[in-house]
DNA sequence: TATCAGCACTCATGGATAAGCAGTGCTAAA
DNA sequence: TTTAGCACTGCTTATCCATGAGTGCTGATA
């Protein structure tokens, strides 16, 4: 195990690192521990014998290591109360009422990847408990359709329908009342069950033109189930002195304009997780910070992309009481 | 003026530096030019004096200047016809039935960034023209209603509604029975005029909630005029040899995340424009190419960023292609 | 036994100097 | 008008300091 000095010592080299960036010497602690260089500096060695601090060469000040930093998210942070100027900034959206929710969530992570300089993504997902309430087909002109699906959940989703023969209105009409009809109450991914095994056999008996429309309903309801992907202050990780150099900022622009890359970040588990540098898929240089919610038949992840140099207590902190108010709805 | 031959060494030498992006020497003209190294330094010597040239210092070879850059688009570049390759990848595009057009010029233009390793951005705007076509309300719970406007070109736009007293049912069927009498055919901008002066006086006569009902309804209608902004492969421009090192990235980067700056490129003239270096506002080393469309109610504008040395004739036909297309539409 | 002052050592950083080279401008001859 | 030849310039790269901030180790001390 570890002293209660080494862990003190820890704590002061992560949160000095965290602050400025730059190797920690041992010169630099003599006050807070109230002893002498060398006594830390054997201290720090041990510290680094054990895996938890690293030198970034032979004669430089120490800097905490992968293990080092789960060290201290593990054992040695302790939670905070959010700060009055970050609560003041968060607040005004989270209480606004006429707010959906999910805007509420885009706005409040872009509000705290200005606040924090970090990267902040939402991925967001229909569930599939979301229930169809209502179908409406509104004509545009005598090619063109548009088909909205509203939800249970308040969703909407809307789609063109391109109809290249003259189909007679009254067809139209009828085959979407019997989408209605059949359609309202199931879940929205298994919609194209249903047009295809109840829909379908029934328009072919009833309506004229059934194949044109069939296949023109069948495309638009296919890809209902969006997923939407929103990465915010991409340029804010970039500010951190550790992302100084060309290549590496190409890097990570590319992951965060892949959106499989940033899709895999989803998470999973209802806690809020950290992953430090190789610890996350997504690069090897950032810890990510992420949680998954679920509300009102909407699910989804939010993530903090940052250095692993990262302000761990600031950003729990502020992910918490996102969470808390996202789950409050 | 200038002399064929000088025109012919400026043709040469933004070809070469175009492709290259390395300064070209009078040794590497000779070939082509059928002279001397020597001949052809004099003549660069002129093009430079007279401003269309520039050296990156004193004996380097030449680059174009801004109005070498310029001259080049005025006069030498001749028009192309579309390569098949660039062809190919897009036509499955712009020939694909089943997308609604924006959603073309939006595919076009991320791939267009493939192709030629620029940004792309597209700006859209429902024009002032569309009418409101259809207004449904759909009641979620009992304090949750989803307002759902199509407009005549097929636009739909919807919005959550939060009432926060229980209000009858039929109240609501009511007001939204009168807003859809009020509002149909009129523009989606005048909606919240009409709102106010015929909506407001007959609902305060006939609804007994009228006050929250008519404050949740002019809420929602309020900002339906939305814009949208899509930037595709800021990764692209960024691999560009110009752009190496990491503070004019994150100029770069920080520049297309601004909504403000990026909506300053919108183009009012229906051409397709070059404003090369300073000639854009956006930034002195890059070049925009950009042009005003106007299809289906939908008005925006499609850009090209990339750096000055750009393939000028490649984009010009590209883009080209894509203008063609949509305005067919 | 833990602490610490002192010292040798290491390495990053930045400036100075020099060699090599890819270019240019100029000149004098064809 | 063209061009071969040459002096010159400045970028690039490598090498070589001097400096300074840090370390590890050792032997003395409380």
């Amino acid at each position: 195990m570890i002293s209660n000095r080494q862990e003190k010592i820890l704590k002061l080299i992560v949160e000095d690192y965290i602050k400025n960036a730059r190797p920690v010497s041992s010169k630099t602690l003599c006050n807070a521990l109230m002893c002498s260089s060398a006594t830390i500096r054997a201290e720090m060695n041990y510290l680094e014998e054990i895996g938890l601090l690293e030198k970034t060469h032979i004669s430089s000040g120490r800097v905490p290591s992968e293990k080092g930093y789960r060290y201290y998210v593990d054992n040695i942070m302790e939670p905070q109360k959010l700060s009055g100027e970050d609560m003041l900034k968060l607040q005004t959206i989270v209480d606004n009422k006429s707010l959906v929710v999910n805007d509420i969530i885009l706005k409040s992570m872009e509000i705290i990847s200005e606040l924090t300089h970090y990267t902040t993504i939402v991925l967001g997902k229909h569930s599939s408990e979301n229930l169809v309430q209502k179908v409406e087909v509104i004509p545009i002109d005598s090619n063109n359709l548009v088909a909205i699906v509203v939800t249970d959940k308040g969703h909407v989703e809307h789609k063109s329908i391109y109809i290249s023969d003259n189909v007679d209105p009254d067809e139209i009409k009828k085959t979407v009342d019997l989408i209605n009809k059949l359609i309202v109450g199931t879940s929205i991914d298994s919609v194209s069950e249903v047009l295809e095994y109840q829909v379908k056999p029934i328009i072919a008996k009833y309506v004229r033109q059934h194949e044109v429309l069939y296949n023109a309903f069948y495309n638009a309801f296919n890809d209902f189930a969006s997923e939407s992907i929103k990465v915010s202050g991409t340029k804010n990780i970039l500010m951190q002195p550790e992302f100084n150099n060309a290549d590496k900022i190409r890097e990570i622009i590319s992951k965060f304009e892949d959106k499989d890359i940033v899709e895999s970040i989803k998470e999973e588990d209802n806690g809020i997780n950290i992953y430090i540098g190789s610890e996350n898929n997504f690069d090897d240089d950032v810890t990510i910070i992420k949680t998954k919610y679920m509300i009102n038949g909407e699910e989804g992840t939010i993530a903090l992309v940052g250095p692993k140099r990262m302000d761990y207590e600031r950003v729990i902190t502020l992910l918490n009481y996102i969470k808390e108010n996202i789950d409050e709805k």
